[in-house]
RNA sequence: GGGCUCGUAGCUCAGCCGGCUAGAGCGUUCGCCUGAUAAGCGAGAGGUCGGAGGUUCGAGUCCUCCCGGGCCCA
């Protein structure tokens, strides 16, 4: 036997200097420090200059800790969404954003201090607090800008920035003006713990044990009378009560009132407590479960077939159980109605401490209840309680109210429940109601140039917004209809005073104009001159003091912002200090935020301009376990954001943000990120075959007509035509996970399964300048160029390592970044053959199937060996074949010959083993091989490509 | 407890207005190739569409209830 000769030198191998092993974790921060150098985002910005803006205001993270999840999720699809409008030609400047006041910072910087804190007066705290805060700023920008995410890092929004203070307040004088800021006396959530007022987000439910219990209010004279005429008690009966229950035995003290529903019947529960003979007034339907609440055994207690509701009982007089003197301005101890009043619990009637419950404030304003809450900060009763609860605090106190109760026999019964009970988010302890002075937005009173509430202002205006997901509006109007009024004060020290001022008399300045005067004060001193400057030095010399105030009895308010009041004012802070139009394009968050950063910016932006801050509200849901439960760091499961970007790359992280529909929960872990590295190696092994197969090729003097092209690349066109209008339609939509899966399967299936499979003989062992050869170079470098484009908005620092390898390309640019993203009409392709394709590729499927089974008989080994014969009736079928023609078939099934016959019965796909010998060169069986006397190891296309070079 | 929302193969997703034996890719199993090689190709297995009722000739798709998540609130 002769040598076999070794023709591998003769083939054109692929050769590219765009690497197998993407090395993410090293290549990406060389990527990002390019950029950085040739300050990508400003030329950006500045190759845009002219161009229509898409403005994604950004909402602000608070500047506290590393990135988790959250952010990766938010910030990516940000930056998908920028790089995206950018690549479509849109002027997109993005302005990151830190939301740096409030409680965290505070809380972490006093436990920092310790001690010292004592010692040190306001500003030096807040200086503390600064540091502290522009500390994570920056630390948080280092990361976000390690995911790849282009921003205006330098010239951040910082809501503690004199330039943004000013904003806020701003937008307040207007709200002031329109007549919508109120101080009042108001139960809010009060944390003892940290001795401040606490907004509905600061709020944690946790469930707890309390004392339940079932009190009896005795009756007084009259009301005896009354209820006598009502068939409710006798005249000879003694103790006749109305009977509340309670979990919060430390209100008693507060109480005012007794609420009824008005059409719910209540009766009489007759039993005897130590041989006292007692009546209890109950809702009827309650009255067997109270019984048994205290162990009462059928003929220890009766119920009275007496039925009287609510409404009758209204202003029925009680006496309080151990408060002597009603310790209020106005009348109290009596029975009141309420619709709130249910009988799922409880004894239908329901105490009332308009102090120390929100319920209860309203039920009380209705009749004129003074709001009594006899609390201090720190969660201690104060003067005005009985001697018994004098000093004592409110959270330790409840079994000394409940021993009292007992000890005068008013107590029927008490056990504990578990129930889900607010607690401070800083504290962690449990939260009470209480009453202070605090300052309010209404959302009920008209804006006064709108003749409008702000809630009516809201709900009106939630259909001019386009809401993605759509439910995101039905949950918004949700809460715009039940919200009470905003509380916007804070009794802390870390962020923004509300500028009011006093006189000694008590008297409030506060006026469009104080407030402006202090905004432009603040604005060139930023807010810490509030704490050491004078009202005159605030207000300025100039300022007009309305009547009843003087410079010298003038003292400044000690409340500051509440933090949502400040990031809710981005929309002018930011956006129209930049000069942008408001309402902005878009703003894009996690769906918490409907109830915070969203609806808190629409209120103050629509009493200050009547308008939404927003046309369109983007919403990401959140990462849960892969058992699709919360992630917490106590419960183990708990993905650590910078672990994985350091372990994988931000590439892969984008990756996996794109591939999840980021609308529902995410279910997440380090397994599943980790897969995405298959799909990522898959996309960069399909760049890297197309890339290696046109290193030798020049599109300018090389590139072959479409219509002189193979069949099989004007399918491949054909697909890549498809790609691209469903690609863009996907990004638009802002569903990217389509925009994934799109490319994902168009890579695997489309050029690697398929198209690039077949094209190797043709790219290897064709003649290096053959049409042929080049027909394939010139849809894979359309292709190419375009996929890099197309995948760069997710894939930024791979796309933009391709783009840069990318020898001839569609746009001179000096990043991936700046292209414009591929048209599908400029594909010159028609879709016309389709239909024929599917058939072909359905055939071929069937074809391969029966080389299997020729494989599994050991017949073959490479699918080479074999040749396909197709017979059938079928004249669709055999149309769409003879398009393509039996050469090209078997080089699609990559076999080495076909043959197609027309037949009488229904297709048969018949595969045999070649009966040839095998091209020692391009390893086909062909009939030519042995016939050509110089080349006898090589079939007659090798034989000319070989002996013509 | 309330509002909004989700529950289709191991994973990530399709499945429009109800209509063939519920699809894709990945993963997995088995096999092939060794001229994309820490690559590539092929074939196979995998789902009582969260559960139970109901409407319908027909339901993953519509309705009711239940179970289990998530966000927000109480």
């Amino acid at each position: 036997m002769s040598e076999k000769k070794n023709y591998r030198k003769t083939l054109n191998l692929p050769k590219t200097a765009f690497a197998m092993k993407a090395n993410l974790t090293q290549r990406e921060p060389q990527i990002r420090k390019s950029w950085e150098k040739q300050k990508m985002y400003d030329t950006i910005r500045a190759q845009r200059e002219n161009a229509p803006k898409y403005i994604l205001h950004d909402g602000p993270p608070y500047a506290n800790g590393d990135i988790h999840m959250g952010h990766v999720i938010n910030k990516v699809l940000k930056d998908i969404v920028l790089k995206y409008k950018t690549m479509l030609g849109y002027d997109t400047p993005y302005i990151p954003g830190w939301d740096c006041h409030g409680l965290p910072i505070e809380v972490k910087v006093m436990a920092e201090l310790g001690e010292k804190a004592l010692d040190m007066d306001k500003l030096e705290i807040r200086k503390r607090c600064q540091k502290y805060a522009s500390k994570y700023v920056k630390l948080q920008s280092k990361q976000f800008s390690d995911l790849g995410v282009f921003a205006d890092y330098k010239n951040p929004y910082l809501t503690m920035k004199p330039s943004y203070e000013r904003g806020i307040l701003e937008v307040f004088a207007e709200l002031v003006e329109q007549g919508i800021v109120y101080k009042q006396l108001k139960p809010i959530h009060w944390s003892i713990g940290c001795e401040t007022a606490l907004a509905d987000a600061e709020l944690e439910y946790k469930d707890i044990s309390s004392p339940s219990i079932y009190v009896n209010y005795p009756v007084d004279a009259d009301t005896k009378a009354k209820m006598c005429e009502l068939g409710l008690c006798n005249q000879d009966e003694e103790n006749v009560y109305f009977m509340i229950w309670t979990t919060t035995p430390w209100t008693l003290v507060a109480n005012l009132a007794v609420a009824a529903h008005p059409s719910i019947e209540y009766t009489s529960l007759r039993y005897d407590i130590g041989g006292k003979k007692c009546v209890s007034i109950v809702a009827a339907q309650r009255a067997e479960a109270i019984a048994k609440a205290r162990g009462l055994e059928e003929g220890q207690y009766s119920i009275s077939d007496v039925r009287v509701r609510g409404e009758e009982l209204e202003k029925l007089r009680y006496k309080h159980p151990f408060v002597e003197k009603n310790p209020t301005e106005n009348d109290a101890y009596f029975v009141i109605n309420a619709l709130y009043v249910t009988v799922e619990d409880g004894t239908g009637l329901v105490h009332i401490a308009p102090g120390h419950g929100s319920d209860d404030y309203m039920a009380g304003q209705s009749y004129g209840l003074s709001i009594y809450s006899p609390v201090v900060d720190n969660g201690d009763y104060d003067e005005t309680v009985p001697e018994f609860l004098k000093g004592q605090n409110v959270l330790k106190v409840d079994p000394v109210v409940i021993e009292k109760l007992e000890d005068l026999g008013l107590l029927f019964a008490r056990k504990d429940i578990l129930h889900s009970y607010p607690h401070c988010w800083r504290s962690k302890m449990p939260v009470i109601f209480r009453a202070t002075e605090q300052w309010f937005i209404s959302v009920d009173k008209k804006v006064a140039n709108r003749g409008k509430s702000l809630r009516e202002l809201a709900l009106d205006s939630t259909s001019d917004v386009k809401w993605i997901p759509a439910w995101g509006e039905k949950r918004l109007r949700g809460m715009l209809e039940s919200r009470p009024d905003w509380c916007i004060s804070r009794q802390r020290v870390w962020g923004l005073p509300i500028p009011a001022f006093y006189n000694s008399n008590g008297d409030t300045l506060l006026t469009a104009e104080s407030v402006r005067a202090t905004a432009k004060y603040i604005g060139e001193k930023g807010s810490n001159g509030w704490f050491s400057d004078s009202p005159k030095e605030i207000l300025g010399e100039d300022f007009k003091l309305p009547e009843g105030f003087s410079w010298d009895d003038l003292h400044k308010e000690e409340n500051i912002f509440d933090v949502w009041f400040e990031s809710g004012c981005s929309w002018h802070s930011v956006a129209k200090a930049a000069g942008w139009d408001v309402p902005v394009d878009l703003y894009l968050e996690g769906s918490d935020q409907h109830r915070g950063w969203f609806q808190l910016s629409m209120l103050p932006a629509l009493g200050a301009t009547g308008k939404p801050p927003f046309k369109s509200v983007l919403t990401h849901g959140f990462t849960v376990d892969a058992k699709g439960m919360k992630q917490s760091k106590s419960l183990g499961n708990y993905v650590n954001a910078q672990e994985e970007i350091q372990k994988y790359g931000s590439d892969i992280l984008r990756l996996w943000v794109s591939s999840v529909n980021y609308q529902e929960d995410m279910r997440c872990n380090d397994e599943i990120i980790g897969r995405l590295q298959d799909a990522y190696r898959k996309i960069r092994n399909t760049l890297r075959y197309l890339f290696s197969n046109i290193d030798d090729f020049d599109p300018t003097t090389q590139a072959v007509a479409t219509k002189d092209m193979v069949e099989i690349d004007r399918w491949a066109l054909s697909q890549y035509k498809k790609l691209i209008e469903h690609v863009l339609a996907a990004y638009e939509d802002f569903a990217f996970h389509k925009v994934f899966s799109l490319i994902y399967n168009f890579v695997t299936v489309d050029m690697s399964n398929i198209y690039m499979d077949v094209l190797k003989d043709r790219l290897y062992c064709d003649a290096k300048e053959s049409q042929l050869r080049r027909s394939a170079q010139t849809t894979m470098h359309i292709i190419l160029d375009g996929l890099i484009r197309l995948i760069s908005p997710i894939l930024v620092h791979t796309a933009e390592e391709a783009w840069g390898n990318l020898k001839f390309k569609s746009q001179d640019v000096e990043t991936v970044h700046l292209a414009l993203m591929p048209k599908a009409d400029s594909v010159d392709i028609d879709s016309s053959n389709d239909a024929k394709w599917d058939i072909i590729l359905e055939i071929r499927d069937e074809a391969l199937r029966s080389l299997e089974a020729l494989r599994e008989a050991k017949e073959i080994a490479s699918n080479q060996e074999a040749m396909i014969v197709v017979s059938s009736n079928n004249q669709e079928i055999m149309e769409a074949l003879e398009m393509i023609g039996e050469e090209q078939f078997a080089s699609l099934c990559i076999i080495s010959e076909a043959k197609f016959e027309k037949s009488d019965t229904d297709t048969v796909i018949k595969a045999s083993k070649s009966p040839h010998s095998k091209c020692e060169r391009c390893w086909n069986y062909l009939p030519s091989v042995g016939s050509i006397s110089e080349s006898p190891d090589l079939c007659q296309r090798c034989a000319d490509v070989v002996n013509c070079s």
